[in-house]
DNA sequence: AATTAAATAAAAATCATTTCTATTTAACAC
DNA sequence: GTGTTAAATAGAAATGATTTTTATTTAATT
């Protein structure tokens, strides 16, 4: 895996740093979505002299670049997110312990057909993102904990 | 519609007051989304007192209410939209103009499908917007004017 | 080893948004 | 209309996540 991600920063002409490697790691070991200053708490661990900057360049960077992806969090912070399922798709994130699940179907098909037969326009991007609870953390709050 | 605003606002348990609906008449006479201080400045050709924070508080709770929605851009700043359509659907935003134009479904129903049998946790809420150019903001750029 | 452009640390700035407090106002009862 | 009360507001100030800046370091290439 570390040989894809130093393949994949080649690809988007970005140098392979210990730092950008070891932010992909913390992201890859991760089932939730972490914000720069978690990630950059994790970094400095294993750096001494690691600054926030950095961390929130080198996210920035790679979403870019799609090999991450950001999260719309509804408070409005900054939050990324490292998916293994490669499958053009969409997340389910936990409001409540941020965990990110696959949902298993993209609507750009429908979406690019509606803009071009109805709107006439391009498609740049579009946001799929469906917030709520995980099983677990919907349990817990069925069970009232 | 001034009076359906009246409504609206009495449902919510919010005072009907002269800037409350300066800011509702405002937004439904847009069809492109509209930033706090874009609105704030319209406002103060009407109101020689007015507070930027009034704004952004009365923005807030209108969008919380569902009177308005807010426009997830990427800039990742704050703008809202007063739609005319009452059913489900969701929107494309045009990133060059900031025209707002509906796009005629709601995938809500098959996400909440999704969510129960595959998550099985529960759905909160869902962003899904298309992000582009419009038809005239892609012509002009074809043109390359 | 030398070269060069990219990446980084650290400090500082930014600036959209929120908070705070004293004052005003809408809503409601009389 | 007058009085009462809770909500709304103005204005000033604070906030704090994110970005910018500049000098230094490092990865990549020769
Ligand atoms: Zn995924
Ligand atoms: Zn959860
Ligand atoms: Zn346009
Ligand atoms: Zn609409």
């Amino acid at each position: 895996m570390r040989n894809n991600f130093s393949l994949a920063l080649k690809k988007l002409n970005l140098k392979i740093t210990p730092k950008r490697l070891a932010i992909l790691e913390i992201l890859m070991k991760e089932s939730v979505f972490l914000g720069p200053e978690e990630i950059w708490k994790k970094l400095r661990t294993r750096f001494k002299k690691i600054g926030l900057p950095t961390v929130y360049r080198n996210l920035e960077e790679l979403a870019e670049g799609n090999i991450i992806s950001k999260i719309n969090h509804p408070n409005r912070q900054l939050y990324y997110y490292l998916c293994p399922n490669q499958s053009p798709h969409h997340h389910f994130i936990c409001l409540s312990c941020h965990k990110v699940e696959d949902i298993n179907f993209c609507i750009l098909k429908e979406l690019e057909e509606e803009v071009i037969n109805n709107i006439r326009g391009k498609v740049l991007s579009h946001i799929l993102q469906i917030n709520g609870l995980c099983k677990e953390c919907f349990k817990e709050r069925k069970n009232g904990l």
